[in-house]
DNA sequence: ACGAATTATTGGAACGTTCCAAATCAAATG
DNA sequence: CATTTGATTTGGAACGTTCCAATAATTCGT
């Protein structure tokens, strides 16, 4: 609003206000912490010269001598697809209102570029780490980064055993949810469609495969294609699926961004999802309701996975020697048209 | 990878390494700025104890010292959007590559929240920003965050006349374009449906009306229809759209997402979009190639904007006496099959 | 082999804050 | 009025770098 010097030789610095103030350093210093230890009086004193000279306060020296940090760290693997972008929301939001900020960086599934913003961060002293790690990250990466003194969360996709915090979801219950539905409304040839390898992949399918033994259903590999995790995958992953005979009649998709994918391919066809075909996805991503047709799927609240994730690391960073955190979202089916 | 000391009472300094290497910590300075200036024996000497030894760059410090500053803020309007992510995507691709760290926030449209996180940023010494203004940002903003001495770049968003660095598209030859082709094959009755306020959607609104006009077309206000830039928007805007009389037989949408929502919307009403009805979006995102069905849209190469937003703003900041950098995104009419 | 020129290295001040122990002030006590 | 107590305020050191001017080491020309 109200900047009036920014001229001056070099920049404002605490001394100018105390000058300006008729205080010590000390003092403003103390203010600008909000300690008690000052009288009124002067607090408001010293808070005004610091409006009129526009003073702004220099976090990083701050940071330097206090030995604190109020950045955080967020690595995303994959922002192109609508549930990473909803859980960095959510992360973001928590973060922010708790009077942190965000040092946001994408991988893209690259390895490389996951260790390279790593040790950026470590180098800025950031806070804390919160990471859904890319495809092939080692299992060593908590230790690693809590051996930097950094507190980490892991989101989404775990990293085997160990005591590092986590945020995620129910993956194996979430799809068996999904796949008894499609049993209970009679369907024989159920597939899995789309993702390939990872963790999460790798519950998901389990939880299909359990779906299917405790209906006594064999699992026809024929019915399971992999593919990318993103929309076209999805497409090129349905079509694929329809083209194997004998066809299925419905399918669980790996995730919401496969499945939309999968409802084009089906368009393609001719076929339309919810009464040719049935379409189930996962994680319930806001546009989910809103795709042609809406898609039924597993509700996991991206959203809310992210600011559990930061809540998580605020009370990481907050006391280092708590136990360990595990959030697991409740997967909840959402039945809408396509399936 | 190899950390060994992250005890030893306090952290690691360029002092411990001078000591290790034996020279002084100015001959590790230079070294670590990769100075010419150090015989190349003496800096490997130096490296190798930095390494031995485990030993972090403080940024923090090297930053306060140097008044230098490698970290960007970027602030982004409506995340949910998979064109803002697209956007940002390749912001942080191309500022990563160049050394750079991203500061992300989010703003959701809410000012307040706008406002804190630029003061933040600028309290962080951020060495430049590149917005995407939320809606009813006052035009001054470049203005002010330029007299704070920080680099910046308006995205997507124009905010009036003004002297600031610019990255954007053609929003009216866009649609200009996309409303030419619906009247070439033939529409009598075109739409345009979704978005509300703001620059782009006048600019966008206004290509609409332009090509009507120059096609002798009167524009019916009737046919144009407002709603939330989101699929959820899209969506009901094309329900009141297939209520008025007579009906539209095509559309231009405010963008890609409002389209997604429409193609729901026609779905709904056992109508196809490319058959039933002809619907042409804005942005190319990604996921319009996949959309069922995939949507013919005006493309703008999101993920390049970001490039050249955040190429934009390394040249300002290298060099401020710069002329005025705009770029506007040539729009290229891409056809699939919903138009 | 000697001073000049060049190349390498270095100590101390500085960046803008916070921390600490000590100094000052006001009020209260005896 | 001197003294103790508690509330305020303060100067200087410290955080871990980089910058600068100056010193030390090396190379060169003759």
């Amino acid at each position: 609003m109200s900047s009036k010097a920014a001229k001056p030789g070099r920049a404002l610095t605490i001394m100018d206000v105390a000058q300006a103030a008729g205080v010590s350093k000390s003092t403003v210093s103390l203010v600008l912490q909000d300690s008690p230890l000052i009288r009124d009086e002067t607090a408001e004193r010293v808070r005004e010269a610091a409006r009129k000279l526009g003073y702004v306060y220099n976090r990083r020296a701050a940071e330097l001598r206090s030995q604190s940090s109020n950045t955080v760290g967020v690595v995303i693997n994959d922002l192109m697809n609508p549930f990473f972008a909803e859980v960095l929301v959510g992360i973001e939001r928590k973060l922010v209102d708790a009077g942190y900020i965000v040092l946001m960086a994408h991988t893209h599934e690259n390895l490389d570029r996951q260790a390279r913003v790593l040790a950026s961060m470590r180098e800025h002293h950031a806070a804390g780490i919160v990471i859904c790690p890319a495809l092939g990250t080692p299992r060593t990466l908590p230790k690693e980064v809590q051996a930097w003194g950094i507190p980490l969360v892991v989101m989404v996709r775990s990293l085997g055993a160990g005591s590092y915090d986590y945020a995620g979801s129910d993956n194996e219950r979430g799809v068996l949810l999904a796949t008894q539905h499609l049993i209970e409304a009679g369907h024989k040839r159920i597939g899995f469609l789309g993702g390939r390898s990872g963790a999460v992949y790798e519950q998901r399918l389990r939880g299909y495969g359990k779906a299917l033994e405790a209906a006594g259903m064999a699992l026809d590999p024929n019915l399971i294609v992999e593919s990318d995790p993103s929309r076209a995958g999805g497409r090129d992953a349905m079509a694929a699926m329809l083209k194997r005979k004998p066809r299925a009649t419905a399918a669980v998709c790996y995730n919401d961004i496969t499945a939309f994918g999968a409802l084009t391919a089906l368009g393609e066809q001719g076929l339309r999802a919810g009464t040719d075909f049935s379409l189930v996805g996962f994680d319930n991503v806001v546009d989910a309701a809103h795709s042609n047709p809406p898609l039924s799927t597993v509700d996991i609240r991206p959203s809310e996975l992210g600011e559990h994730a930061a809540a998580a690391l605020m009370a990481r960073i907050g006391d280092a020697s708590l136990k360990r955190q595990v959030y697991l979202a409740e997967p909840k089916l959402v039945l809408r048209q396509s399936g």
